[in-house]
DNA sequence: ACTGTCTGTCATGAT
DNA sequence: TTATCATGACAGACA
């Protein structure tokens, strides 16, 4: 718990620079009027707080362009920014890890990645981006190195989880302290307001809760977000569903950004596209967006189309961050996933496996992990071949998708949303039927499969583990409460419990009772016999073997299936004599040859006479001078000087090094069981461990695969869209037919002929498969 | 009487 | 070689 917390507490400073150092500001705002608390408080405080730098550098930046800071262009900007990082972080995404977290958190505030890790996003800093082409200035390529950097935050799943209730007054002072700086930027005090931090960390709660329910909140979110879509709570300027103003200056952002990738690129084969391209969180792959942004921006280069700003996206972009942060806590302890390359640019990847965005899902789909369940359905073959309501979400460059906002908007079927656009390419152009899969090699069917065996594997296994780990909980207690009500008998064994060994069932409880205080965890150590005859003098000291008794209480208590524990103290009245203590067995000295039968004198001297094992019977009968303590447990100089002492007949020699045998090797079958008893509950322990281990994993593998298909998801939509808003020199769009977008590993974008990527696609299909060979 | 468990003992091998 | 230890197998005691 305490990892947790501090993961979460970790997570939101990470979460708080990430988000500062993205361009979300003015979408972070807009999810601020929602209704939902957790993003508000996580996102929009720290962004705030460090947006402000961000801030400036926009303005500085968008200033060149004519947009006025406090405007909506803002709005614009920013969106017109995430697209261009989207597009940039095509080429980079990257299972969340702790590992990476971390990492990141120590990072460079600089930005400058590229050197450990050098496939990432990041290297489009360095590479002949488009902004680099264009010579904008440095507040542009500083604020985009930022944002490529939070964007990888944000791909490897840097987002801060949800804090819930283990927010803690530090976290909530910092973000407080956020705050306060961002208002003077417009950023409504409403929405820091404790109360509605409060809501926030119930939503948070039930985010995390979904993380093992698996979500079951998406619709209510939306729907609240929706409603509270239209006010931007930062500038305060209303922003209803379709805000004409905010589209246009986005899409001039859009429009200058992609003059700018023009200029760079010919458009012609080989075309670089430099894909500076906002967040992938914050740009969750917005259907509705494309339309309403190439509206305006692209007026040279796009034949635009219009639409409301994207409510959908916001939405989404909300969902996203959700689920990320969602993914975060599940995930916190991950590395193993990560394995998948982690720097390996989607190029790698982006067309191995066309058309096949899903398919990969069915085993998902069939894993019957509960907790899950409900998130597999987003990927779940029917609800991903379900035929999306709005096709045209995923058709940016169809002008009729914003009348269909709406429709989509309002549907609570996030599997729709993010229903991958593999469909779409009848509707439109730049909707390739063919658009590649860049995530598909990270699914591969091996992957899958394994999952979904684990998924069954841990309906079985996890209950019982959590049931164990309550049971141990009550292993130190139970094993003593059922000891000691066990001993009903412990009262008489105190009345000779310091020398008499159990005669009967009753007494040798009674021994173990008086053990608990004496035994020694390692090993038996003591020896006690058998006894059939009474002699109170010879009675070795009966200590119970209390930690073999109570293991074995422990263990039929934890595993009723195992060991019944009743049965078991129902046995405990055996001579459980073992671990007796070297002064105990001192104690017992030599019998009086002469008290064969009952002594009189002592009324416990019959029980103990019962208890005396045939060794010392026999012993006795041979009149051998010493006890059968000293004759079994002296070492051997001694037992040999002791021998020499006394004039010793062959026969009692003989009857000696017999006792002195049986009794090691009495004691030595008792460590042999009690090693075994251990190693047996030691294994118990090792395969709870490992099933809660197995347990954990394979729902942090969950998690990363959810979150694989949401960029996968992203990736492929925006693909299209910056595909669709490619045009020729003569302003015709490409046909996806002939031409395919391609990552480089410097994070620049080509633009190539269908067929060479097709090759390119399929050489590097081979190497994976050459690989695991 | 039968059964399961515990325990002691023996045989055997290892140290 | 002897002593000791470890362990499987067996049998007796016990509930």
């Amino acid at each position: 718990m305490l990892s947790l917390k501090k993961y979460l507490t970790e997570g939101l400073l990470q979460f708080t620079i990430l988000l500062s150092l993205i361009g979300v500001r003015v979408d972070v705002d807009t999810y601020l009027t929602s209704q939902l608390p957790p993003l508000r408080e996580i996102i929009l405080g720290p962004s705030s707080a460090y947006t402000q730098t961000q801030f400036h550098n926009l303005r500085n930046t968008l200033d060149g362009y004519g947009i006025h800071p406090k405007s909506i262009d803002l709005d614009n900007y920013f969106t017109a920014r995430r697209l261009l990082s989207q597009v940039r972080a095509l080429d980079r995404f990257q299972v969340p890890t702790t590992e990476v977290n971390a990492w990141l958190v120590h990072r460079d505030p600089e930005g400058s990645v590229s050197g450990s890790q050098p496939s990432s996003g990041l290297a489009l800093e360095s590479s002949s981006g488009l902004q680099d082409v264009t010579g904008t200035d440095n507040g542009v390529r500083e604020s985009e190195t930022e944002q490529g950097f939070s964007e990888d935050l944000e791909d490897l799943g840097a987002v801060a989880p949800p804090v819930s209730g283990d927010l803690t007054k530090e976290d909530i002072d910092l973000i407080d302290i956020l705050w306060r700086q961002d208002i003077d930027l417009g950023a409504g005090r409403e929405i820091f307001d404790y109360s509605h931090r409060q809501k926030e960390q119930d939503v948070d709660k039930e985010l995390q809760d979904g993380a093992e329910q698996e979500d079951t909140w998406p619709g209510e979110g939306a729907e609240a977000l929706a409603r509270n879509l239209l006010v931007d709570g930062e500038t305060g300027e209303s922003f209803p569903a379709q805000v004409p103003g905010g589209e246009d200056q986005t899409a001039l952002s859009l429009e200058e950004c992609l003059r700018l990738l023009e200029a760079t690129c010919p458009f012609g084969e080989n075309a670089e596209f430099p894909a500076d391209i906002a967040s992938l969180t914050e740009a969750v792959p917005s259907e509705r967006e494309p339309p309403g942004l190439q509206n305006n921006l692209l007026s040279p280069l796009l034949t635009g189309t219009e639409s409301p700003f994207d409510l959908e996206q916001q939405w989404q972009d909300l969902m996203s961050i959700m689920e990320m942060q969602a993914m975060e806590v599940n995930t916190s302890t991950s590395e193993i996933l990560y394995s998948a390359p982690p720097g390996d640019p989607l190029s790698t990847n982006y067309s191995l496996a066309p058309n096949t965005p899903i398919n990969q899902n069915v085993s998902l789909h069939q894993a019957s992990l509960g907790g899950c369940s409900q998130d597999f359905s987003l990927f779940s073959p029917e609800v991903e071949s379900l035929p999306v309501a709005d096709s045209s979400t995923l058709l940016p460059l169809v002008p009729s998708n914003s009348t269909n906002l709406n429709s989509t908007f309002g549907s609570t079927n996030l599997a729709g949303l993010f229903f991958p656009p593999q469909l779409n390419g009848t509707a439109n152009d730049t909707a390739g039927p063919e658009l590649p899969d860049p995530l598909g090699g990270l699914l591969d069917e091996a992957m899958l499969d394994e999952i979904s065996l684990m998924d069954l594997a841990i309906e079985e296994g996890f209950n019982p583990v959590q049931a164990s780990q309550l049971e141990e909980e009550f292993d130190s207690d139970s094993g003593l409460s059922l000891d000691s009500s066990h001993s009903p008998s412990s009262l008489s064994s105190s009345e000779g419990s310091s020398s008499s060994s159990s005669s009967s069932s009753s007494s040798s409880s009674s021994a173990s009772s008086s053990a608990s205080s004496s035994f020694s965890e390692e090993g038996a150590v003591g020896y006690s016999s058998d006894s059939e005859t009474l002699d109170l003098e010879e009675a070795e000291g009966a200590v119970g073997y209390q930690p073999e008794y109570s293991k074995f209480c422990r263990m039929s208590y934890q595993d009723p299936s195992q060991l019944s524990c009743l049965p078991y103290l129902e046995h405990v009245g055996h001579n459980h004599t073992y671990n007796m203590a070297p002064s105990a067995l001192d104690s017992a000295d030599l019998p009086p040859p002469g008290t064969l039968k009952k002594g009189s004198k002592e009324k416990q001297a019959d029980f103990l006479d019962k208890q005396m094992s045939r060794d010392e019977h026999r012993a006795r009968a041979m009149k051998i001078p010493f006890t059968n303590d000293k004759i079994i447990n002296l070492p051997v100089e001694e037992f040999n000087e002791l021998l020499s002492k006394y004039q010793l007949s062959e026969a009692q020699l003989s009857l000696i090094r017999d006792i002195r045998r049986r009794g090691k090797n009495k004691m030595a079958a008792q460590n042999c069981r009690k090693r075994k008893l251990d190693t047996i509950l030691n294994l118990e322990r090792d395969v709870e461990d490992l099933q809660r281990d197995k347990a954990r994993l394979l729902r942090e593998k969950v998690e990363f695969l959810r979150s694989l298909r949401q960029m996968k998801q992203k990736v492929q939509s925006l693909y299209q869209e910056v595909f669709g808003r490619l045009r020729d020199e003569n302003g015709r769009p490409y046909s996806p037919s002939q031409y395919a977008l391609q990552y480089t590993g410097d994070g620049s974008v080509l633009l190539i002929p269908r067929a060479l990527a097709d090759q390119q696609a399929r050489r590097q299909e081979r190497k994976p498969k050459d690989r695991r060979k």
